[in-house]
DNA sequence: TCTTTGTTTTAGATTTGTCTAAAAAATATT
DNA sequence: AATATTTTTTAGACAAATCTAAAACAAAGA
């Protein structure tokens, strides 16, 4: 495996968490590593070449089976990582995902391996997201409830419990259905409700009560 | 403390491990770095707006006392890296050095003194090198021989036990007298001798007989 | 379909860190 | 001291990653 820089790889890490079966465009990762469209496609021209990405002008992007594999591995250092400090150093569950931001662009394959072994081989980190193995395998597909959805997830809507019509006018005022791709970004605990984000759209909050008849899958 | 770049913490890093009493020339930092003057003088005016080094023009450089401490604070997260590397992960000592350059400019503050805590603060790498504390108070002066000196650690050259005309031939045929700095590149236990090399020289070989004769003090 | 709106790309500039080649300064030699 | 050599700096260029402003394209509305 190439090396590739701190800057190609959080790109294809921010396309893997946007793309599912959709392809994602240039505004959306503008707005996700918050850069300017106008840099997002010079990366993607250059990642195209490095054959990390399908790119046409003006048709989205899609990462290629070896930029997959690229995600994962950026995916599984992360987790890692998130997990060692949270377990190893008593970092509490906020603080991991910066420090882990850093140490995810370390890029020896063996200080993973190893890390990975010391650590137990653990199959969640702290948040509860799934780590992929060392041959990029992850756990995918797991239904969850809205409410138990990690933070700083992606996942896909894929069921509603309650399909009044009260719910679905609510739902079709967030802008929420199925397919919908979101993120927790806040849990409160007194009142269980939650503060999400939908792609490309400000944050919003939902109460506890409709979390809980919003099911939501993982992302492959 | 601020933020510096990956290539000023390695300039800061090489000026530190050169500059002892002296300070350090263009030439010799281009060296170190395997880089052009050119560079240097280049990052040098930049290191100087930052009140990291001193450095008048074709004066060489010293580091400030900002630098120094920048630069142990690099030191302290090297060595801890290297520690945590061969003490729990079960890395060779060989190959610890290499994975804890990219390691140590990850720059938290809070993720290093954790570290420190989970591994007992300790005290010497993996090399036998001393580990700064978190204030950056680092043990200093203590005096070896030459045969016990770690790997990859900048010396000075501080007593020689025989003085005869035939040692001191040697010695000044191979440039090596009293404040000569140096380090141990490599060690052959087949003989004991001792690959080493001085500032800007290319290595050379020093038979265990004339290693055992040379003492040296650590830098501060 | 024509036009307006919004998205995406191009063109050109900027910053960081590097380089080469040439000029300037310091050191060494005769 | 005058000259030659070595060291260091300057000047100008380049690659990576970003930006702004303007142009090209796509989508939506009239």
């Amino acid at each position: 495996m190439l090396n590739y820089s701190t800057s190609e790889e959080n790109y294809i890490k921010a396309i893997y968490h946007l793309q599912k079966e959709g392809s994602v465009t240039t505004n959306e990762l503008a707005a996700e590593l918050q850069t300017r469209p106008a840099s997002v496609t010079d990366m993607m021209k250059k990642l195209r070449t490095k054959k990390l990405v399908h790119y046409e002008a003006y048709k989205g992007f899609k990462l290629t089976v070896d930029g997959k594999k690229l995600a994962l591995l950026i995916i599984r250092r992360h987790r890692l990582w998130e997990f060692f400090l949270a377990e190893k150093l008593k970092f509490s569950w906020e603080e991991v995902h910066a420090v882990a931001e850093d140490l995810e662009h370390v890029s020896s394959k063996k200080l993973i391996d190893k890390l990975d072994e010391f650590l137990g081989f653990p199959r969640y980190d702290p948040h509860g997201d799934p780590i992929p193995d060392a041959s990029g395998k992850i756990e995918t597909g797991k239904q969850v409830c809205l409410s138990d959805l990690p933070l700083n997830t992606t996942a896909i809507v894929c069921y509603v419990s309650d399909q009044s019509s009260a719910m679905l006018e609510l739902l079709s005022h967030k802008k929420i259905g199925l397919g919908t791709k979101l993120e927790v970004k806040k849990k409160f605990s007194f009142d269980q409700s939650l503060e999400i984000k939908l792609r490309q759209q400000s944050a919003t909050n939902i109460s506890g009560d409709l979390a809980k008849n919003i099911f939501v899958k993982y992302d492959e």
